[in-house]
This record gives C-alpha cells, structure tokens and sequence, in this order.
DNA sequence: ATTGGCACTCAGAACCAATGAGTGCTAATA
DNA sequence: TATTAGCACTCATTGGTTCTGAGTGCCAAT
C-alpha cells in the first residue's frame, strides 16, 4: 500500500500537470502546495511513486507526469467530484427544458455537454434492447406507397416508406394496423421480433399480400431499431487539444466517428457505485484511443438505464469537472425524458 | 488577357502544387513538363502570373504558390473534370442503392462522398421551401398523448410528441386529422403555415380545444421544418490536411460545425453551367474558411433542386476530382430519390 | 525519517556557418 | 521581339556547437 503522504503528492501532481501541461518537479511542487517538508522529501516519495508506476519521467532528469494508472489511482481517491457553478447547472436546465422531440432534446444534450467540458461530447441513442413497442402505424403516402412507423416507449420513432407495386387497399391497411398493434403493442423489442414472424401464418387470406409486402420490412425496422447510434459534439474540442496528442490527433477523430468502435466500447463500460465509468488511456480497448480517457455515464427512463452519455478527450483533461459535468447532465436527461415521452 | 503559355504555365503550377504541397519553382516546372522553353523564359511567365495575382512567392527567392485568384482561374479553365474510375462509380451505385429510408440515404451519401474525395463531406437536408405537405398524420399514444406528423414530398418526415393534458376523444383525433388533411395536403409549406392559422376560426366548437393545442404546434412543425439542416461525415479528413492549414484546424472544425455558418455559405453559392459551384478561399465569407474551399453542387427530386450536397477540404484540393464526385455523387442521389421516394 | 548539499543529466534555446533551390536582371542571340 | 544563358543575390533550411537551467539521485548529517 502507498503511505498517505506520497498519495498527496501524487494528486498533487496530477492536478499541477492537468493546470499546466508541464511535467512537474519536485521544487514547483513544494513551492506551489504546502506539504511542510522539503523538495528532497518530495523526491523520495516521487521515488516511490515512480516504483509503482503512477508516474514517469518523459526523459531523465525532468519533471513527472502521470501515468494511466496514476490518473487511475487519482480519479479513485476522488471522494467527491467538483459541484457544478451556478451558471452551469442553469445552463442545463434551460437548455434541456426547451426540447419535446427526442431527436432534438438529444441533439442539444450532446451540444450542452461539449460546451460544458470543452470535450467531445457523446450521446447514445436509446437502446432498445429493454424498449417495448409502443405503437405501429401503417400510413398511406399515395395510391402505391404506404409508410411504416414504429414507435416505441423510449421515445425513438423509426420510419420506412414501402413501395407497393400492385397498390392496396384502404381497408387491408386498416386491418393490418390494427392486427399488428393488437398483436404487438406493448411487447419488448425481441418478443416482437419473434412474435412478427409467427403472424405471417395467421393472417387472413385476404390481407396476406400485404402482410408479406409489410411484416418483413417491420422485422427490418426492429433489427435497424435495435442498431445503435451514437451522437457526437464538439469535435472542434479534440483538434484545439492537439498538443496533448503524439503524433496527429487524425486517427483519433477517426476512431470516434466510427461508430462500431465507440458503441463497442461504451457497452462495456460499467458504472462504478458514483454513477459513472471511465476508461483511462490504454484502458481503453482501442488502439487509436490509448491516449484519451472517456468519462460516461447512463440516463435513464422510467427507472431503467436506456443509453449512455458522455465526454473523450485527453487522458490529460480534468477529471473531477468533467465526471461532475457528466453525471448532471445525465441526470437531467432523465429527468427531461421522464416527464415529457 | 493572359497569352496562353503562362496560362499553361499556371495550370502546372496549380497541379504541382497540389500534388507536391511544396512551392514550385521555374527548374522543377520545365523538368516535369515539356514546355519546350527554357527555366528562364518560364520565370518571364511566372512575372507575369505574379504580376496578376495568380500565384505569388511565400518568401523572397522560393517557388510559387497559386492564390485563391490563380486556383479560380484554373478551375474556371478546367474545361472537362476527370472521370471517375469505374471501381468509384460502382461504389456510388452499390452504396446508394441499398438505402430507402431518407436518413439513411442521406447517411449514407455524405460517408461516401467523405470517402471518395477524402474530404469532410456535406450534404443538406431537402431544403423546404418548395416542398409540399402530402399528408399530416395524427396518431394516438396513449390517454394522454398525441404523435403529431408531417410528412413533405420531399421525403422528409417530422414528428412532434404532445401532451394533451385533459385527454381528447378518438372520434375528435380523426375529425381534426382529416380535416388538416383536405386542407393542407398539397399545399407548399408557406401556404400550409398560413392556410393553417385561418383554420382555428373555423373548426367546430367539440374540436376547438383539441385544435387549439395541434395546430400551434403544426406551426411550429412547419417552421422547425423549414429549418435547414446539414449532415457532416469525415471530419478527420480535414484533421489529417492539417498541415494545410495556418496555425490550427480548430477555427475551422467549429466553423463547419456551426451549422447556421455553413447553411448561410452554401445557400448563397449558385451552380454555374457544369452545374456545380465552388467557393475558393477568400471568396468565402466566412473568416474561418479562408483557407477552405467549398464544392457543392444541387440534387433534385422530381426535376426541382431541393438541397446541396458537396465537399469542403484545404484551397489547396484535388479540384478535378472532387468536382467530378460531387457531381456523381449528386446525380445519384437525385437518381435515387425520384426512384424510391 | 528528513534534509542540505553536490555532481550529473539532458532537453531546449541560441548562435553560426554551409547549402542550395530559386529569383531578378542583363546582355547576347535567333 | 521573344528567348536564353549567365550571374550575383536572397533566404529558408539544415546541421553542428555551445550554454543554460530545471530537475534528478545519492550521500552524509541531523
């Protein structure tokens, strides 16, 4: 175990480095904190600091900088995150009370977070492995064309226009609507997948065409449905932050707009008792992400975690203003969807 | 007027430059191509250039480097775009193809165009000032909410959640919605917002209050509606150009990301004859894109332009190219739309 | 356990000279 | 008149050298 005085050096440290980019040494150290002992005391405790490889040293003979797993051990000695300022928790408030409609309320979170952190934000959409159907409306467009819609309780509404070569008729959509709400209205996601295909069987003979026509494309639009999405913000932040990336910060960009990758790696991120989860540097699974940390944490509807929200950035950024930032919008977000979806 | 061999002189400077990135001087020029003339007579063209503004020296004694005006002259010279190689149109096609759903196009059409001309790629939303109302859709939640919808001929649909605090009767939702019907559908959007505010005079007494509460916000839909909108794909495009950029990329990141910036640069740019515009440099109005360049071109549905789609990369760009992709681009995407939507 | 002292290291700044690609100009040439 | 060879000049870039100072590790003294 670490004794308590090099750990203060070690949060020290982190915080000197966060506040100036600089590695830091032991003389700046002492001068800047009062620890009541001397820069070569200092020394012996960054000696074992270094042994434990919470810190390093870039080159011989120059200040320290953290390690991952220094950053590590800092953010779980993190007691308690640094509150939000007044200002900010009202910029969340107005900004997010704003919005009705999911696309746009999630739009203006992912926009509010960056701006928060100065990071890039993140947003997911609502999986919908736990949503249920809600409602399924079969809408005719014209004499060829009927638009199919699936709307379920997460708020997310997909669509899909389906051509009908040989037209249909008024009535046999209206049937089919009902059959299907009937049928699937209420059950979850995966149950409706399944239930969608026993149904082609026990359709009259006369809607049959139709239901052929429509019950494959609503399996599609389940199967899209439960493809996730991410939303991204900010992505300026990352290019401002360029000096804290080796080499060009272009694979990184590349990284988080591939959405596969991101998705991947925030489903594995589980939150911790605070409500949240990060991935520090080389934590982090992808290659081209070994030198950012990503804070996230999950928002909810109706008492069940649905998606994810949060910031990447710089394993360098500051980790205590950041989860905080996190964590309120999160909760807001939840709040915000509760009450109107 | 400018004799044709400097104009040569000019076109080969543009693309040494492009491809080299570094200044090019009179010795590289008449090695690489075959003037038939001497390093020196090349310099007395070069005076000229620079003389006109066409290219100019970034210090004393280097190569020349065209400016915005010298790249306007050879784009406006470029007489025919090279063509794209059969394995890109095949991607156009393969890609384009697969898609229904008018997000997803539209989805789909700014990743392949990022990756086509590896730029940052933009393609606007249907832009809805010509559009119409084909049908507006009512559709019950639950007690005690409503899903509002528009749907436009251009194949966008729009959807707005309502609370409806004291509940509403079935019988009402269908009155109300055929009602908006018989008198909105078909009508553009500017007559549907006005035609839609007379409507609240002459609804009955039993649908007053449930109008009262549908009808501003159909206003709203129609206004949200007319907003435009910009897709971005491929932003680490512009990050790995970054060295073609002064000082950072991260003005411009913001720029492109500021929607309102970028819808107000692309409305004002008119396609010339080939059909596509482009927006070199300085011509842009916007501070941050001064080192930009902007390609776009219309894409129709139904014989009327309905939006953009196009490219923004460093001045110093493949134009060529990226012009002949946007167009590819634009036309299959207008192909495809007037297909399926 | 802590501290002052000291020799040592090494990245970065400052300075300087050499290199060479490229220029503008002039006088000769076709 | 247009082209060319020749020449002196400019200046960014490169590489080498030295200097400086923040910072270290270690040791002997407290």
């Amino acid at each position: 175990m670490i004794p308590e005085r090099p750990l203060e050096v070690l949060k020290a440290i982190v915080r000197d480095y966060i506040a100036s980019k600089e590695p830091v040494g032991s003389k700046s150290l002492v001068e800047r904190h009062s620890f009541g002992v001397s820069a070569a005391t200092i020394r012996n405790d960054m000696a074992i600091l270094e042994e434990e490889e919470l810190i390093v040293a870039p080159h011989t003979s120059s200040g320290r900088v953290p390690t991952d797993k220094g950053y590590r051990m800092f953010v779980d000695q993190l007691s308690e995150v640094k509150p939000l300022s007044p200002a900010e928790r009202g910029a969340i408030e107005g900004f997010l009370s704003k919005s009705s409609d999911l696309d746009e309320t999630l739009g203006h979170t992912a926009r509010l977070l960056s701006q928060l952190t100065n990071q890039v934000a993140l947003v997911q959409y609502p999986s919908l492995g736990r949503a249920s159907v809600k409602h399924i409306e079969l809408i005719s467009i014209d004499e060829q064309r009927l638009l199919l819609m699936l709307i379920t309780d997460s708020g997310r509404i997909q669509q899909h226009v389906l051509d009908i070569p040989g037209g249909y008729e008024a009535g046999d959509v209206e049937k089919l609507r009902n059959l299907l709400n009937e049928t699937l209205a209420g059950k979850s996601l995966k149950e409706a997948a399944s239930a969608n295909k026993t149904l082609g069987q026990i359709t009259s003979a006369k809607l049959k065409p139709l239901a052929d026509r429509v019950l494959p494309e609503l399996s599609l639009l389940v199967d899209a449905n439960s493809q996730e999405k991410i939303l991204l913000a900010g992505t300026s932040n990352l290019a401002r932050r360029g000096e804290d990336f080796p080499g060009s910060i272009s694979p990184v960009l590349e990284a988080i707009e591939e959405q596969v990758v991101l998705l991947k790696l925030i489903s594995e991120m589980q939150a911790d008792s605070h409500g949240v989860s990060l991935r520090i540097g080389r934590e982090n699974t992808v290659d081209a992400l070994f030198s950012t940390s990503v804070v996230v944490s999950g928002y909810e509807n109706q008492g069940s975690e649905i998606a994810k929200v949060g910031v990447i950035g710089p394993t360098r950024m500051d980790y205590s203003s950041n989860i905080a930032a996190v964590l309120a919008v999160a909760r807001y977000l939840s709040k915000s969807l509760g009450g109107s979806q």
